[in-house]
DNA sequence: TTGTAGGCGTTATCAT
DNA sequence: ATGATAACGCCTACAA
């Protein structure tokens, strides 16, 4: 295959030129860019990106950490990302770290070993790694995000919007009103857990452990937690999910014990995947605009790749997580 | 950052042998073995992959280019790729066309550029362009395939699938069975309406042309296009459906024309994808092997990077679709 | 506007 | 078993 010294020749120029002709034509002379592009043509010459990336020490690679390729949650976000990041000439280096910490690990090493220029973070587990690594590379996270950093991050305010879900219950007239987490290690869980409890203590609801059930994210976790719920003496009328797989496993468990959402039950989920509106009954939940989160993400990992810059404490954005009113939340009349 | 040089110099060897430890230990004696290990460890080095890449003309980047990574169909074909592209040391680069021609286009110019050393195209429609550049580069087919190709390719007997599907549907009593084809530019769902015939006139059952409608893969479409059938002076009583998607969205309409699934209109999809089984009723469907396919199209592409052999005529797999009988197909009486 | 030349960090070849 | 040296192909001062 011909190389950027052959087209030189054949153009009869020098290689510099055949490189500005590349990289930046405007600095060329007309004739000369001619000469160049006909040699380029004649050659079928390509470019080599392995020694451009080398000599300029980057290979416009992002590295997306995220911990589940299989959810339609994150290929949004992973869909925002990689818009932004091909406007701008990078590509997206895809790393499924399955929920497993050590690949996790493994895959931020790429940093150092220069496999891609910077990472956006879907997951965030280790903490120390990522605020270590932060310091020589440019790195942001997106939707989970670590407590107490200052990193640069994008998500939703998950306490208000957990508020919002369990405050819609409320308003619906549900006094005992049960929480399916998601992993409690996750921040993002423990936040929706707070949101939920906030909006109980605001209406003077009492909060009652019992009604708190810790899920993995699964359908199926969702539906075995429900089935313990339903179980109690005193279960609940109304059960807010930490995510929509959830809520659906809930809702399946429900109607498997003969009775209906939301006429016995009143479910909300969490997230607003594609297949929230297209089970039935339609899930209310909380709407996340994925998209425009991973478009941010790379939008904020650009600016700081572009300007060095240290101080960013103020790339941060916190979007609002919309409720999305279907059909799983019903009022409650009073007579029990 | 410290260089193999520096590593040199402080272990007292040549910047060879620092190579040989990293790359080829077992030729190093122990004893320098050890010292170049205390200069990496102590100069935290870490090698500069993007002077390997160059150097040895690779990347061990794999791109893999498919349609729509919103899919959940595709993501597990994506695991079962990086599965075993990761046990080989390889990567991912993701390559999302959305469904863009000329996006597709785009990402195969990666291999000439040397972005990624070889390809898996889980969509081919640039046919002319994969076939010239497979002479030159590596690539695998999966999924999608193209038509009188010799290209490595792996995938399920659609023809074969797609009879079973109707043959299902036969069996049970149906003789009014409609199809709602994805859009016939794909090989894929030319196949999938062959073996819908096939099955048809193999049971002396009249093929109706009003039957076939072509859908766009989304629920929406298998919507639409449900409700063209349902408007038909002789509706049909039974429905395959050329994906998951499309066969909720026939639901549906079927639902909202205020019929029931399986008791008046028995429906059948394709690709059992996540929500096929968690869609109430659950739907009846083929299941295709999309990690196995995944884990197939890399080994594959393995062989041909390992060998470069060129006779990749016999490295071909093409797995059987299983009829996964759910909820959404009931026995049909004579009566009508 | 164009050419010259050095070097990015590694690995492979050939000696020793 | 180890060292010296020459690429790999490109970009970018700097010089002309």
């Amino acid at each position: 295959m011909a190389n950027m010294l052959d087209v030189a020749k054949l153009a009869d120029v020098s290689p510099a030129t055949v490189s500005r002709v590349l990289t930046n034509p405007d600095i060329v002379s007309d004739h000369t860019k001619d000469k160049v592009l006909k040699a380029i043509e004649e050659l079928n010459y390509k470019p080599n990106v392995l020694a451009r990336n080398l000599r300029k020490m980057e290979n416009k690679n992002i590295l997306v950490i995220l911990p589940d390729i299989t959810n339609t949650f994150f290929s949004q976000v992973l869909r925002g990302i990689d818009q932004v990041a091909s406007e701008n000439g990078y590509r997206v280096l895809l790393a499924d770290t399955k929920d497993e910490l050590d690949l996790e690990h493994e895959y931020l090493t790429y940093l150092d070993l220069k496999i891609a220029d910077a990472a956006i973070m879907l997951t965030s587990r280790n903490v120390e790694a990522i605020e270590e690594l932060a310091r020589k590379h440019q790195i942001v996270l997106a939707c989970e995000y670590i407590k107490d950093s200052q990193l640069p991050m994008v998500s939703i305010d998950n306490i208000k919007s957990a508020y919002k879900a369990t405050k819609h219950l409320i308003d619906l007239g549900h006094q005992k009103i049960a929480h399916i987490s998601g992993p409690m290690d996750i921040i993002l869980n423990k936040d929706r857990f707070e949101g939920y409890k906030k909006a109980l203590l605001e209406a003077n609801l009492k909060f009652n452990r019992d009604w708190v059930k810790e899920g993995e994210y699964t359908v199926d976790s969702g539906y075995s937690e429900m089935e313990k719920l339903l179980q109690l003496s005193a279960p609940p009328t109304a059960v807010f999910a930490s995510n929509d797989e959830m809520a659906i496993g809930a809702i399946k468990a429900i109607k498997n014990s003969n009775m209906k959402v939301p006429d016995d039950i009143a479910v909300v989920g969490f997230d607003d995947i594609k297949w929230a509106s297209i089970y039935e009954p339609a899930l209310t939940t909380i709407f996340q605009p994925t998209f425009e989160i991973g478009k941010k993400a790379m939008s904020i990992l650009l600016k700081l790749i572009k300007e060095e810059k240290e101080d960013f404490q103020l790339e941060r954005k916190v979007y609002e997580g919309e409720l999305v009113v279907r059909k799983t939340c019903g009022a409650k009349n009073n007579r029990d």
